[in-house]
DNA sequence: TTTGTCTATTGCAATATTACGATTAATAAA
DNA sequence: TTTATTAATCGTAATATTGCAATAGACAAA
């Protein structure tokens, strides 16, 4: 079918699964890590970057900009583009909480 | 195309990226957070608990399997399904590396 | 052996994702 | 105004993902 029966699963289950959907393609990873080591924005030079057509990383920031986990200001012609650190934070919250259920028991049965 | 061209970008981010495309499903999502839950071995009760068709577990299972998130025991007619607590920790490991790439510099820019 | 139970696999339909050429929209510069 | 630059959107092709019915395979019990 190609679609998740989300209404199958939690809130909570539903949202770790989006908020990874995203980190789930080496393009956006590489857009996030280049946005974090350069510290500011980045207005344009993405496509050089990572060697991608200019559209594809166009939609590539528009799932990060839906998520919010990134901003974009214009400034003249072109876009720049920072991480928003509030939603990364919020993000980073409940994507540790799901990595760190193993912290309460970790005692393996097989 | 739905094919990722991952020979532009590094191993690293091949990684993040094939990691978190595990968790962009919130079935998958449920499933670890059940094994977690009870600690032990599941067997055979996870079609009843998620509520989704049996082969459509078993393949969430089998992609969990891939990349050793889970170990499959077979005990008699069913299959025993549990953490794999050191592949956990590796995982962990190299995703919250990932999350964390805030924490040098945290000034925004825009 | 036969029957029942449980899980994996196969095959297929519906939908999603990825990628890019072509185009559009917006602004800056000439 | 015209031209150039930059990014978003549209349209489309190729591939991936999700989900399940049907089937197969493995084992236990009768």
């Amino acid at each position: 079918m190609g679609l998740a029966k989300s209404e199958l699963f939690t809130n909570d289950q539903n949202q770790i699964a989006l908020l990874a959907k995203v980190f789930g393609h080496p393009a956006r990873v590489a857009i996030l890590q280049h946005l974090f080591k350069i510290n500011s924005c980045v207005c344009g030079d993405l496509v050089t970057i990572i060697g991608l057509a200019q559209p594809t990383i166009s939609q590539h920031l528009r799932e990060l900009k839906q998520l919010q986990l990134i901003k974009g200001t214009i400034e003249g012609t072109s876009v720049c583009y920072c991480i928003n650190y509030e939603k990364w934070t919020t993000m980073k919250i409940i994507i540790s909480k799901f990595l760190n259920m193993d912290s309460n028991n970790s005692s393996n049965c097989c």
